[in-house]
RNA sequence: GCCUCGGUAGCUCAAUGGUAGAGCAGUUGACUCUUAAUCAAUUGGUUGGGGGUUCGAGUCCCUCCCGGGGUACCA
């Protein structure tokens, strides 16, 4: 970047300055004994400490000086004085600038105001700053600055550091919890001949040895199953689909999925899976089932009870429920003018009367279900992939849980016989000229064990645990327009 | 893609069509227990880009760029 101004220049002056002084200002290693949160939990009046952190605050004092560094557990105060560390040492720490990163050595003590503080008798510069930090009271608040410049975010914002700190700790409560349960984690292929286990558009991209595209994937599905097939019975992937669609609150081009098979299990199984990870997750992340969400001013504006067990209700109960008794007894056009007039909701001419229903679904009814809630006995056109309902033929053996409004995971017991895989594979390419993952279904010619299977679109999942609003505070580097120079 | 709101100093925000401002940060000085330290002085602007209306535009109009919200696409 070319841009300068007054405050950088500043920088490049004190850098300029450092310099002169004898003094390299990034240094190649500084050991800290401890972190500073550590060196705080474990006080000790007079225990010698090595520390090191940005810089964030300072207040001068005359001959003393106060200032904060932080790293990832938190800050600790250091407390400098001109006859503890010397007149020179003294002045150059004068000199530095808020952000820079110092290593300190010294005592631990309590001040007057009790709070814990290094007495710092030496110190090191390890890293300058050439450029201002944001505000360090008002934070960081232009929301395009926080997606493009997210260090600066996870620097001014402790509450957006601790959300994608915990988002770390949820993807590692699900390992640990699946690796209890006997699953293998795997790793399968992003780049695919033939993108398959989900209807979206996919990204292309090219391979420039076999002179052909590729497509990034946009499911797990197609290859964990292959792996049933090859005898792993348990098995999970968490790993990044791509799906080339417009971006919202709820979506970005590349999202995490999580998904898990079982063998010898069915939907039932998946949602006992799903019931107790999120618990186990939940209570191991948030210490609580019962997660809120928090406006602006800290008052709790939506509360979702994770407390077993939860609510299970038919797909057809809870349309009829919303759309009226009779709803399934509808002529086409009685149901299409229903749902128009009465539901206000747009209906395409050319869809099928499933797809009404499940417009009806989708926009009236998911946004209602806040609460844990397995949806159950989906018609089978929606779900392509999963086995009929020997109770009822029109439906499939699947769940959708909804929390919070969204779906956030979709189980099935999935279709292991190949014949009727490759009809319904067929059927759902129709007219697309999409091609069939041909060797997907050989794979399950030579046999593949009834299996639960379930997806959990793990973004969702945060934004639902972490009370967000949006995936993109959720995601580090959500996708945004490049900028053009 | 469409609708809608927004973009002003490094950051957070003001400014009826009439001299572009404040707080923080920065700079200089004072202060050996401060913590949004305090006190005094002070620097800093192509108002997202381009065009237009006007005696005069941050403000009105057109257009482009970027972002937020909504909507569409998304078994």
């Amino acid at each position: 970047m070319e841009d300068t101004n007054q405050l950088i220049e500043q920088r490049r002056a004190n850098l300029a300055a450092l310099a002169e002084a004898g003094i390299d200002p990034f240094a190649n290693k500084f050991t800290p004994s401890e972190t500073c949160g550590a060196a705080k939990a474990n006080y000790e009046e007079e225990r010698l400490v090595a520390v090191a952190g940005r810089l964030v605050s300072k207040r001068e004092m005359g001959k003393t000086i106060f200032a904060h560094i932080k790293d990832t557990s938190g800050s600790i105060q250091l407390f400098i004085r001109k006859n503890d560390v010397g007149e020179e040492a003294f002045k150059i720490f004068k000199g530095l600038d808020l952000a820079d990163f110092v290593g300190a050595n010294g005592a631990l003590f309590t001040t007057k105001t009790g709070e814990i503080s290094v007495k710092v008798t030496d110190y090191v510069v390890l890293a300058k700053s050439l450029r201002p930090p944001p505000d360090k009271w008002h934070g960081l608040a232009d929301q395009e600055l926080r997606y493009r410049q997210r260090y600066l975010d996870l620097i001014a914002n402790d509450k957006v550091r601790d959300t994608f700190l915990k988002r770390s700790t949820i993807i590692r409560e699900i390992r640990n919890f699946l690796n209890e349960r006997g699953y293998v984690e795997v790793e399968t292929p992003i780049m695919q001949a033939i993108p398959g286990g989900a209807a979206a558009r996919p990204f292309v991209t090219h391979h420039n040895t076999f002179g052909r595209d590729f497509f990034m994937r946009i499911a797990l599905e197609l290859y964990l199953k292959r792996l049933l097939v090859g005898g792993i019975d348990r098995v999970f992937e968490i790993g990044r689909n791509f799906r080339n669609e417009g971006i919202s609150r709820r979506h970005n081009p590349e999202f995490t999925m999580l998904e898990a098979y079982e063998a010898y299990g069915d939907y039932e199984t998946m949602m006992e899976l799903l019931q107790s990870m999120i618990c186990h997750v939940s209570e191991k992340v948030l210490g609580t089932m019962v997660i809120e969400q928090k406006d602006e001013e800290g008052n709790v504006t939506k509360t979702i009870d994770l407390t077993p067990d939860w609510r299970r209700a038919k797909y057809k109960d809870l349309v009829r429920e919303k759309a009226g008794n009779d709803w399934f007894e509808l002529t086409t056009e009685q149901r299409r003018a229903r749902a128009t007039e009465e539901l206000k909701i747009e209906v395409d001419p050319e869809e099928a009367d499933f797809e009404v229903t499940n417009a009806v679904f989708e926009k009236l009814i998911e946004p209602t279900l806040i609460q844990p809630t397995f949806v159950t006995h989906l018609p089978k056109e929606l779900v392509p992939l999963a086995k009929l309902s020997p109770e009822d033929p029109d439906c499939v053996e699947v769940f959708e849980c909804c929390i919070n409004g969204q779906e956030i995971a979709p189980a099935y017991t999935e279709q292991n016989n190949p014949i009727e895989q490759r009809e319904r594979l067929e059927q759902q390419a129709g007219g697309e000229q999409q091609k069939l993952d041909e060797d997907f279904l050989v794979a399950l010619e030579h046999g593949m064990p009834p299996a639960g299977g379930i997806g959990i679109g793990i973004d969702r999942l945060c934004i639902m645990l972490l009370g967000q609003e949006s995936i993109r505070d959720v995601i580090l580097f959500p996708q945004l327009k490049p900028r053009e120079e």
